[in-house]
DNA sequence: CTCATATCAGGCTTACTGACATCT
DNA sequence: CAGATGTCAGTAGGCCTGATATGA
């Protein structure tokens, strides 16, 4: 045969799952390509903002609050620092943390950064009219705060 | 602060995209834990659902109808021919083909990941009505069309 | 002592890139 | 020769596990 791929849509294409982890792909190719463009990726955008949405705090602070591991904390903070985006300055009155802080660099990359998240945004709703969008992400935040609750608190028992 | 990552809900996670990808990795949890449940992955179930829809076939066809990436077949068939699930056999009339089949056991082993999978479904949109499912399904088929459609003949011009 | 912080080394999954020998 | 096939090694992003040294 000619090309097997096109033959017929394979059974799963049709299950909830696939298509939430295909629309998620496409998402994030095209989050990444915006990013990407401007060398940075998701983590540098999440870390970025929350500086600037909470001031300078040390990395374990900022991972919490931008939802990243600890143990990742130091690759991105290195990546950004070499860049000149944050500063990382020895807390002078506790000396095992880092303090981080935004540069005018920082800032002006994460506006940089939220202009091609803007965009991305809306290439991937692009099929949809706004109601639809509104539709969609509201079906979609009432799963996430669904799963999110058990997840986050898992079996936490009486007390 | 005693807990940073609770303190307000970052913005980034109103964004379409953040939505998209956090509720596909739920979606990937449960599926992940459906399969691995009974030993197996994405990928297994894709094989093997392909080879019983469209019976033995090389490698390279199985890859291509079951969407998986040349280099990707040789690992997972080999975790597959190791349990005895799919078999592979030398094609005689192609020196360079294997064939791979399914076993009574692979059979028996699908019709399993076929059930987890169907409860990981109801597990993942359990919060919406039928109708919520039906609209929420719709939508994401919609985007999913239409961005498979501009990636797949990214820019095939006048031939 | 226990806990928090920062670091480092490694794992996972899906998907991809490139190299290669073999065969058609 | 070009092209297909199977194999192997390696990359990527996001998330995770564990071990460690240091300091509160």
């Amino acid at each position: 045969m000619e090309n097997p791929a096109e033959e017929t849509p394979a059974q799963w294409e049709r299950l909830p799952s696939w298509l939430f982890t295909q629309t998620a792909s496409h998402a994030q190719r095209l989050v990444g390509e915006a990013f990407s463009s401007v060398q940075a990726r998701g983590y540098h955008y999440r870390l970025l903002r929350t500086l600037v949405e909470f001031g300078p705090a040390s990395q374990a602070d900022l991972g919490r609050r931008s939802g990243i591991h600890l143990s990742d904390m130091v690759a991105a903070i290195n990546e950004l620092a070499d860049r000149k985006l944050v500063e990382r300055a020895p807390d002078p009155a506790d000396r095992r943390r880092n303090i981080i802080s935004l540069t005018a660099a920082g800032k002006r990359q994460l506006r940089r950064l939220e202009k091609r998240l803007a965009e991305a945004q809306d290439e991937l709703l692009a099929p949809l009219s706004p109601e639809e969008r509104q539709r969609l992400t509201d079906l979609l935040s009432r799963l996430l705060n669904h799963h999110n609750q058990r997840t986050r608190h898992p079996v936490e028992p009486w007390r």
